[in-house]
DNA sequence: CTGTTAGCGCCTTCAC
DNA sequence: GTGAAGGCGCTAACAG
């Protein structure tokens, strides 16, 4: 039932015209008579035109949009993320391929497959262990390639990410000016680099302050179900090493810290009279819990938005280097070779005390 | 820097056929010797080929792709939709489009056209406010649309919705039947059919055992900060209506129950004891509150499962559709005219009951 | 079984 | 200023 898609041609017949001119005319390039142009203009508006963007991909070689691969988005740390991408391409006229993969590598293969058939223009991947994993498949389908909290050694391929080792290093420097002495770490062990990252700011700053850093643990995930259980084996351990509870229990992230919260307050343990606690992220839940929680925020939106700034100066870097090569067909001169330095920003965050220290 | 993208010609070219028989072999239609078909495939495996959707859409007329447009992906409520839709979408050979636009019209028009640019298969609206509002603009696009939570009366927008006001009014039942005798509502002022479900649910169930629906209140908004603020409404009208405390206190979802959980605690209401509280959607947080939150929980991946199976059948019976027109063509016979009719699943989802209550 | 021709909707030279 | 070709990568007819 759909009535036909319109396209320029019916343009062009309706106004009495060739096709380029209507091309022309409604992109605003080349010459064109103001009359005819308004004449398209109008006939154009009035007929429901809306250019096709796989044909004009197809001529341009790009296709206007970029795909993004996250692993969760259930996950609050990703949500801003994702709008300051989402924003960011909006507003520069590409539209967001979105796509999950829960740090299953069978999907993310065929995710990222998916998007090169689509032609994306580049990808952005925010996965703090997936992105790593697969730098070298990523790196050799030639999409400019963004990481998010991740990183990876080829020239070809950016990332942003957050100093994870400089703000836990706060977190934890925190918890010691407070005046508490047996700190735990409690980790995930599902994550990569952030995971790394935190663990020996924990170490290292316990150590600079002739603390011990002797009572850590991991959970399964970095969700709630993840601190409750990993929060027992902290427990159990700093039973076995201290004889006692620990003093304050710094988590790999507020997610966590909340299962934790829950299994603390079954057994009667004080947050932060008995044990201390801490997350990260600041999600929007960590200043309603009880009590509210001590954190770590990062820049996430601004993050968002770098990546893909990152990402669009990547396309317009190739496609510049595209041009001076087909410029230069014949004359091979090594040096007009694009030379793409591989770029990693880092941001930084700040700290949040709440209640829970 | 990038190698140029491999075509069918260029493995024509170096098996040495023609493209044509290349794009057969690759597809596996049509008559191909068994010989030539593995050397073909070999070549493409080898030099690395993936064939391009947008070329192959421009002639099939359909893009492999889908758009999503939701209100905000940090609403839990829509994760496990998102993820259905995806996941389905995937299973299907396509590839989705997500976009977020805070219940902004304007960024719902360039959404929605964007969409159209690219020639989208099909869309998805899971925003119980703008999907209705915008059904006309969404209808004349011509593309197959199917809302989530929402409805509209035109002919070929289907929808699938939750049972809201049943699921709604089993939580005051619930409430009643634990004996709670002034029960007040908490709503959301920025939603849209599933404010108004609710509301009406908890009035009539009320109403049918004799209590009067008299305090009610909504939010600015239907996250926590709406829950901190809608709930001194209730307060404030409870004290007038009934110079008390209500007995319990029904929120539009849970995020906004913990936002009131949180003013109840700082002026030491005790919950349940003292008032006793509900909430919707059962987001994950909702069983690590303190106390934890008894709510309503809707099946909702496969509500997201079931739109885009809804879509897939659309966009499959608009290509049949377009068949019979194409084959009738000169013989208009409106009886081959397709009846596309509306479709509407309902569905239904679970009680569960928790320490709130 | 395979090659030729044509065209999806658009843009980009180039003549006129 | 405008129109006439040609082609992006692929598929759908038809020949052979």
């Amino acid at each position: 039932m759909a009535a036909k898609r319109v396209s320029i041609k019916d343009i062009a017949e309706a106004a009495g015209v060739s096709h380029p001119t209507v091309s022309r005319a409604l992109r605003g390039q080349g010459r064109v008579a103001q009359e005819t142009r308004s004449r398209i203009l109008a006939l154009a508006e009035e007929m429901g035109y809306t250019p096709s963007l796989v044909a004009r991909g197809l001529v341009n070689q790009r296709s206007y949009s970029v795909g993004m691969v996250v692993t969760t988005i259930a996950d609050p740390f990703y949500h801003d993320i994702v709008r300051g991408v989402e924003d960011t391409a909006l507003a520069n006229g590409y539209t967001l391929y979105l796509a999950t993969t829960n740090v299953d590598p069978d999907r993310e293969m065929q995710v990222v497959a998916n998007f090169q058939g689509h032609r994306v223009d580049g990808i952005i991947v925010a996965s703090s262990r997936v992105g790593a994993r697969y730098a070298d498949l990523l790196s050799e389908t030639g999409v400019p390639i963004v990481l998010v909290n991740s990183h990876a050694d080829h020239s070809n391929i950016h990332s942003i990410a957050h100093d994870d080792y400089g703000g836990f290093g706060q977190i934890v420097q925190h918890v010691i000016d407070r005046g508490y002495g047996r700190i735990a770490y409690l980790g995930n062990g599902r994550a990569g680099r952030a995971e790394q990252e935190r663990r020996r700011a924990w170490r290292d700053i316990l150590s600079q302050h002739g603390h011990t850093p002797a009572v850590s643990s991991v959970g399964p995930t970095g969700r709630q179900l993840g601190g409750t259980i990993g929060v027992q084996s902290v427990l159990d351990a700093a039973a076995a090493h201290w004889h006692d509870l620990p003093d304050a229990i710094c988590c790999y992230n507020d997610t966590m810290a909340i299962g934790a919260l829950k299994i603390l307050r079954e057994q009667g343990i004080r947050v932060p009279q008995d044990v201390a606690l801490t997350g990260v992220d600041d999600i929007d839940m960590s200043a309603y819990t009880q009590p509210s929680l001590t954190t770590w925020r990062q820049p996430r939106y601004e993050m968002g938005v770098q990546a893909m700034a990152l990402l669009l100066a990547q396309v317009n870097d190739a496609r510049v280097a595209d041009a001076r090569v087909a410029d230069a067909k014949g004359a091979d001169d090594p040096s007009t070779a694009p030379s793409p330095m591989r770029q990693e920003i880092i941001t930084h965050g700040e700290l949040i005390v709440r209640d829970s220290t």
